[in-house]
DNA sequence: AAAAAAATGACAACCGGTTGACAATTTTGG
DNA sequence: CCAAAATTGTCAACCGGTTGTCATTTTTTT
């Protein structure tokens, strides 16, 4: 059926060996052969089976990387770079989407063991620490804590929350709600929401936190749950929430008759495109995407070739970058008050 | 170093054979066995070593894609059905990101050759013909003509084009554009173009054609572009575009002082989140995507399993359905008109 | 022409499973 | 207790490569 270096050798009429060695670059071979076995697996359009050599080798370049949601923005950018880190250095990747479904989390942590993956990203987190543990091979977490001998590459969400709260603040903000992520477990980016209240708190401002209550990254939930939330909450002045989030809440409040920003000041967070889609721009904290995709694969492959330099359970904190939009900020406002 | 199967009946005082016979349900084996066998297996932590099974069997129940973008919104909803198709049939999902790079394609393609992929579903298209038909093994094409051998799954585009143009003629547009994709290879989706050309002049309607000058997939650029395209047209009255490309062109032409719908309609194609993030929610062409990536899958698994009922080259195309959002017919002029 | 170097081949073991044939042992039923 | 059935084992071949050893042939060098 399939073309083995048996027909290669056949046809170039030399030996398996010689294939083998001009595939490798072992030994010494005249410029002769080279050519002909060259042309004998052009013309019989050979591919060597990995499947062989893989297991031969003990080593696939495949990575897994396992995520909750593929067609979620940030997670789709993060795909894109982490492939193209691993493409940049001879690895492929196998993309497993959880769903935030532990069956199938489980599922995958237990396909990627059996395919011999060289290292798994992982991006998801419903299972136990201890099935984590348990996984016999490189793993890195990206923004989540798997366990004191994983380490976990996340943004900054520290100073991401201080700067969101500071950016409310400083546009006089008196009544703010933040909107947090469904909770099962705890996860990096909790963090900017305990220090954007405690700011806020620090500052002696009015603030509301409150958590999704799905687990979906559906628009049309996000633009329904705002509706409530105004409709529940009175003389907000002040929002933080995912670029999603905020952008559902910056359309439904201007629906509502609100002036953005002048009754209301939004920030996001991620640095996606909603937040470039929405009416007025989002004022958001952007993650750095493509270096996070970048230190996770790197960390990765130091582990994988085993020159780590880090510590087992290190949490690498990439810094975030504050993107003034104009929904902080109202430029005409703005020279109304330099007119003045 | 790696637990093999050798350890399995070590440890649970079997024969090779026998954990091999529990591990592919055939023969006979005794409770008793059967169990001693599987709580080795679990002490050990044994993953079978799919390589060597793989290598075996001849098969890989593995699918690779190649997509022109991971993070297009069209695409990662794309790769998140398909992943979720070919996972609940037992195949898994070895992501390609061509980047409308041919270098990157050629390798991705051979790569999967490599690695014995049982099929493969493509979604890019940036080489010759014959670089398709050359490769062994079952390929769909995914909104691609790859060749007279390679079936085609898209929507119907036709269909899409003539709803668009129908939505602008029925409310009275008199001078539109429509905004295509880059050019590079003809695919299924220029149809709606050509149809949608066809319709307006049928009925004397001005409708003027522009590419996009590049083969990015940038917000950024869109805003920048739409930008030019209202600078250089004067009273246009009507925009078909894609749903990211239409979201700029709302956006740009609000913050220029238009009324939409009042002054400019716009319809969008995909059916994607940009259409609900807009401030006025387009007016869209949906593309039935659970659909594609469900046929897509399907008639794959149906040639790598040999019971494929179509012929080689088949299109088949799904139903696209119109989303009428705010971008087309003003709700409150609409009763304006009816209070009269 | 002889010696050294280069090129190639033959062969076997290995990677970690699967599978078929056949034998040996254990269990079950009458 | 014996025959039949069920269970388990041994062994070898195979999937498609890689690699080390040793031998042989060809080419190059002096």
């Amino acid at each position: 059926m399939a073309v083995t270096i048996k027909d290669v050798a056949a046809k170039a009429g030399c030996s398996v060996t010689t294939v083998s060695r001009i595939l490798n670059n072992r030994g010494s071979i005249s410029e002769k052969t080279r050519k002909k076995v060259h042309t004998a697996m052009e013309e019989l359009n050979y591919f060597p089976n990995q499947l062989a050599v893989n297991l031969f080798r003990q080593r696939t370049y495949l990575v897994g990387l396992i995520v909750p949601d593929v067609s979620h923005a940030f997670y789709a950018l993060e795909i894109k770079y982490i492939e193209r880190v691993l493409h940049e250095n001879g690895y492929r990747l196998l993309l497993c989407n959880a769903e935030s479904d532990n069956m199938r989390e489980t599922e995958y942590l237990n396909m990627l063991q059996s395919n011999k993956v060289d290292g798994i990203i992982i991006a998801s987190h419903t299972l136990d620490l201890e099935a984590y543990s348990k996984v016999n091979l490189p793993i890195v977490a990206l923004d989540r804590f798997l366990g004191p001998d994983i380490p976990t590459v996340s943004s900054d969400h520290e100073q991401g929350g201080r700067l969101a709260a500071q950016e409310l603040i400083d546009n006089n903000c008196k009544k703010v709600i933040q909107i947090t992520g469904f909770c099962g477990v705890p996860t990096p980016s909790h963090k900017r929401h305990t220090v954007f209240s405690d700011v806020m708190k620090k500052n002696g401002i009015c603030c509301e936190t409150l958590e999704l209550p799905f687990n979906a990254f559906s628009f049309r939930d996000y633009i329904t749950y705002a509706d409530n939330i105004f409709r529940n909450h009175n003389h907000i002045d002040g929002i933080f929430a995912a670029d999603n989030v905020a952008c559902a809440m910056e359309k439904v409040a201007i629906s509502r008759g609100l002036n953005v920003p002048g009754d209301l000041k939004i920030v996001g967070y991620d640095g996606i495109e909603a937040s470039l889609m929405s009416y007025k721009t989002l004022t958001t904290v952007a993650q750095p995407v493509k270096q996070l995709a970048l230190t996770t694969v790197v960390t990765l492959l130091e582990i994988i070739s085993g020159e780590s330099v880090f510590d087992k359970g290190t949490h690498i904190r990439l810094p975030v970058r504050l993107i003034r939009g104009e929904t902080t900020v109202d430029t005409k406002s703005g020279n109304e008050v330099l007119q003045q």
